[in-house]
DNA sequence: TCGATTTTAAACAAAA
DNA sequence: GTTTTGTTTAAAATCG
């Protein structure tokens, strides 16, 4: 009962208390990071030079273990001698030399792995090897594993064993700190294995910080174990308590070739996502330095390009959260919505301060065109309380025409605005009132008395007739259209790569699985081709403008006539709207109460 | 400047 | 009686 009745009509004020933005859009973060915190795309707030180096520590690392459990090996084998020292230089060079031999068969084996391993996470979009970079990262095994840097592994390695064995300390547990100590490379110490790791050969960089955690907050903070599930990459295997985990960890992911060579691999993965993003920042920031972006904080959250030249926050938005945007964290991408008019300045604040800034139509020009471009743009404004772009009307109609049987209740369309947009998920009384009257305004908005009660349908033929000279009749309007159409795809397409590339899960499980998403994709070609086939036969029948886009995504062109109403935003669409809007994909949205009873 | 359009606010009534 | 739904009016803002 807490709906936008009573506080509705009086004032924003009531309104805003009563948006669930605030602890829903927590809801999200969490939820999102969580998702990206699985595996996919980790965190990764570390230098690259930094990272590689970690990662060359992490090389010797599992160098050293592998020969370590070699020797263990061989003593156990029988190959300890209790006097086994200088004395038999000989026997000892020889069975140096057959450990080395080993010791390179094995980085080799690993070698291979974790090429196979890159070239199938290649084959699955989840790596790009960019043209500048080799084919794939045959360096031997990442960074610094050259010739000489194996003798100096092996001579820290031969080193520690004679170190062990002059201390009699013959027991099976490795402690990696005598090896550093004793080692010839000092800077390298910090390398203690953790009593989980020094049974179970986990591979990990300890600060004593971290050993000194006890065990209960080790099981919580096992980077290896979460939500009663092994993380290792490719495992989920189910363990109930920290115990059994340990325990699997112990007999499934011991230290072998497997278990290392995955550990290499998931360097190499963590490599990759950390230079793709050093070269997405890179190259971000060349794009907003082009567009005379004034950005001091690239790492604000990102916005509609289109919001802010065309379309931006609206009076009650800026008034009732002012601070929304900025902290928007959740925001996976920013609408890739060209900006049609000109350079213009973007700030991170430059929303609020706009004051009360309306849509132009020109935003129907600004449209994004690809399924990738609907597909972020959704995520967008799911997660960013961003106002869309588009008419209520629009929004109205785009609900609908998802609806598996094009019709849906009043409380069916509020709950689809949430859904799909953070901006509605506060000010519910302002826009759902803005709603209610649209619908009622707008003739091609036809209730239907319904089994159920009432619902709302679409009447597209309505819809359409209104006014679908204006546009045509438009050169300005007309350009702006062909250029946005031509210059967006590559945007869409960079951007596209880039998520591909990082394997950005709202990217793969969001937009590409939403099949509303698709759905509103295809429904945007469709509108675009209806323009352009629209504009083309009012100027020339030539067509180079929307080739592209055909080329890679025939649709049907529609014969049909643009108004200004469907024509504002990506979602204003001339669709044919088939799928079932069943949000399984949301599910960010689907425990919120906000969604079964609006406030 | 003007007309068209959209948004926002508000009042009111009927239905649930 | 309360809430939801639906209608209508009015004003402000935006754009061509």
């Amino acid at each position: 009962m807490m709906q936008e009745s009573g506080t509705e009509t009086k004032s924003n004020g009531s309104a805003i208390q009563n948006g669930s933005s605030g602890g829903n859009h927590l809801l999200e973060c969490g939820s999102l990071r969580e998702g990206r915190s699985n595996g996919e795309a980790p965190a990764v707030d570390v230098g690259a030079a930094d990272l590689a180096h970690v990662q060359q520590q992490q090389a010797l690392q599992v160098a050293r273990q592998l020969l370590l459990q070699q020797q263990q090996q061989q003593q156990v084998s029988g190959l300890k001698s209790p006097k086994r020292n200088d004395k038999q230089p000989a026997l000892q060079q020889q069975q140096v030399a057959t450990q080395q031999l080993a010791f390179q068969q094995q980085l080799l084996q690993m070698q291979q792995l974790q090429q196979q391993h890159l070239l199938s996470l290649q084959r699955q979009g989840l790596l790009t090897i960019q043209p500048g970079q080799p084919a794939l990262p045959l360096q031997p095994l990442a960074q610094g594993m050259i010739p000489a840097e194996l003798q100096q592994l092996w001579k820290e390695v031969t080193s520690a064993h004679t170190a062990e064995e002059t201390t009699g300390n013959n027991h099976s547990s490795l402690d990696l700190t005598t090896t550093c100590v004793s080692s010839s490379a000092p800077s390298k110490t910090s390398l203690i294995m953790n009593p989980h790791a020094s049974t179970n050969g986990q591979l990990s960089v300890h600060t004593p910080k971290r050993e000194s955690l006890s065990h209960e907050e080790h099981s919580h903070s096992h980077p290896l174990y979460g939500h009663g599930v092994c993380k290792w990459p490719g495992c989920e295997a189910v363990c109930e308590d920290f115990q059994s985990f340990l325990k699997h960890l112990n007999s499934e992911h011991a230290l072998d070739d497997r278990s290392t060579a995955q550990c290499r691999v998931q360097m190499q993965v963590v490599q990759q996502l950390e230079l793709q993003l050093a070269k997405d920042k890179e190259r971000l920031q060349a794009m907003m330095t082009h567009l005379h972006v004034k950005s001091t904080e690239p790492k604000a959250a990102p916005q509609p390009l289109n919001l802010v030249s065309s379309v931006t926050l609206s009076k009650s938005a800026s008034e009732a959260s002012p601070q929304s945007l900025p902290h928007t964290p959740t925001t996976p991408t920013a609408p890739i919505t060209p900006v049609t008019q000109g350079p213009s300045v973007i700030t991170t604040t430059s929303m609020h301060t706009v004051g009360p800034i309306r849509r132009r139509y020109s935003d129907k020009y600004n449209v994004p065109i690809s399924s990738a471009d609907i597909a972020q743009n959704q995520e967008f404004y799911k997660n960013a309380e961003v106002r869309p772009p588009f008419t209520y009307a629009s929004l109205i109609r785009q609900a609908i025409l998802e609806s598996p049987e094009k019709q849906l209740t009043l409380n069916e369309i509020y709950n689809w605005f949430t859904r799909m947009f953070a901006y509605f998920r506060r000010n519910a009384a302002t826009w759902k009132n803005a709603v209610r009257h649209n619908l009622s305004l707008h003739k091609c908005f036809v209730r239907v008395e319904n089994v159920k009660g009432a619902v709302w349908t679409v009447d597209e033929v309505e819809f359409q007739k209104r006014r679908p000279q204006k546009i045509s009749g438009n050169p300005s309007l007309i350009k702006n259209m062909q250029s946005s159409h031509a210059y967006c795809t590559p945007l869409n397409a960079a951007l596209q790569a880039s998520m591909a590339e990082n394997s950005i899960p709202l990217y793969t499980t969001a937009s590409m699985g939403n099949p509303t998403l698709g759905n509103l994709a295809s429904a945007i070609r469709e509108e675009l081709n209806g323009a352009m086939e629209h504009t083309n036969s009012n100027e020339s029948d030539s067509s180079p403008g929307r080739s592209p886009m055909q080329a890679v995504h025939p649709v049907h062109v529609k014969e049909e006539p643009l108004d200004p109403e469907e024509a504002e935003g990506p979602l204003s669409l001339v669709t044919t709207a088939n799928h079932s809007p069943d949000f399984d994909h949301d599910r960010d949205y689907e425990d919120e109460p906000v969604n079964e009873d609006m406030e």
